[in-house]
DNA sequence: ACGCTAGTATACCGAACGGTATACAAATTG
DNA sequence: CAATTTGTATACCGTTCGGTATACTAGCGT
């Protein structure tokens, strides 16, 4: 026998994620203050304090939560067996289905993306994007045994190709594109166009 | 015989234009306070305030004093000629050359465009930004009796178009692209192809 | 010389900022 | 049951926020 915690599925920690990801999504990181969250959440500064330590710890937990269930998705998709194209087009389902299931955080994590680069936001967000950084530029590193020499622009690459898929998912956010799997092949056949020629 | 006022050329007014773009985008408008902008200029909040009226004008004037000039070019760049390819290639060129002489004012801009909808600087910058979108669109709705119907996608193909440039400018401004004519070239080609096909 | 306007500084406003010392209550553990 | 840990609230910290009332000064036209 053990006792059933219903509070666990929606306990203080878990309220003050969900809320301050709303507010920061929609004002962004600077602009929304600590009270306003507590408000929102129903609890008190303590409260916030007692769980994430700061302001700052507060917003690496969120992007904690959310990076880590894209994290798992992208190692999957992103595992090259050979065929380029074929492993870009999952990629980019992965990028389209994770945006549409939480617009809210992609939101949030496009702001920060380009936010600016001295700003609490961006250095939060940058060590998570390292990994999806990395994790792309190891697929076109792979490829080159069969796309040949690649003259060290991987790198420049894996931005280019995250940019398109962060184009089309900003266009469908706000509803001028539908993120199914047809507009993630147009995306990945621009992205080659653009490379081979 | 006239009065040669060294100031004229850098006035206080234009050193807080000058200072405060420096310092929002570094680190975002949020996050700049009105008294750092003044001790940079080395003013008095009294003197800013006299100029700008409130923070929220000191951005709008920032935003206008910078995006006149783009729209100046962008103006004689995007008037269409019945040659869509090489209307868009002049566009890009465009682009690349303003960020290239302004890359501090456009990494501002690239943050303010992706910040979130309810930011101050996001409202501040959408109503610059909607002349950029009219004046694309404006450009593909000519094209229309060349290339045929458009199904009303006008809107997602200025959208796209200038996700792209901002993609390769963002590559560019980190040093990992050189924003050149050829660049340019490819960045179209890139484009047409994923709406063509 | 005079009054007017533009520009600037001193000093200050109430509110909100991020963060914390302390106390207490509830649950967990010995 | 007692002791400890975990979670939460009251009340407060010093600092900074965006913004302003007042006064002084320099340049101007008349």
């Amino acid at each position: 026998m053990y006792t059933v915690r219903y509070t666990s599925v929606m306990d203080n920690r878990g309220t003050i994620l969900e809320r301050a990801l709303i507010l920061f999504s929609e004002r962004g990181y600077d602009a929304v203050g600590v009270q306003e969250i507590c408000d929102a959440a129903g609890i008190t500064k303590p409260t916030l304090y007692h769980y994430f330590g700061s302001k700052r710890g507060l917003l690496e937990a969120i992007l904690e939560q959310s990076f880590s269930a894209l994290r798992n998705r992208l190692t999957i998709a992103a595992d090259y067996r050979g065929d380029l194209p074929l492993t870009l087009q999952t990629i980019a389902e992965t990028y389209f289905s994770f945006a549409g299931e939480f617009p809210i955080f992609y939101r949030l994590q496009l702001a920060l993306w380009f936010a600016p680069q001295e700003s609490e936001g961006f250095k939060a967000v940058s060590m998570q994007n390292r990994f999806q950084h990395e994790m792309i530029e190891k697929v076109f590193l792979d490829a080159v045994l069969q796309h040949g020499n690649m003259r060290g622009r991987h790198q420049a690459y894996a931005l280019t190709f995250l940019g398109m898929l962060n184009t089309y998912i900003g266009l469908g956010l706000n509803g001028l594109a539908t993120l199914d799997v047809e507009l993630a092949r147009q995306a990945v056949r621009q992205f080659q166009y653009g490379i081979y020629s």
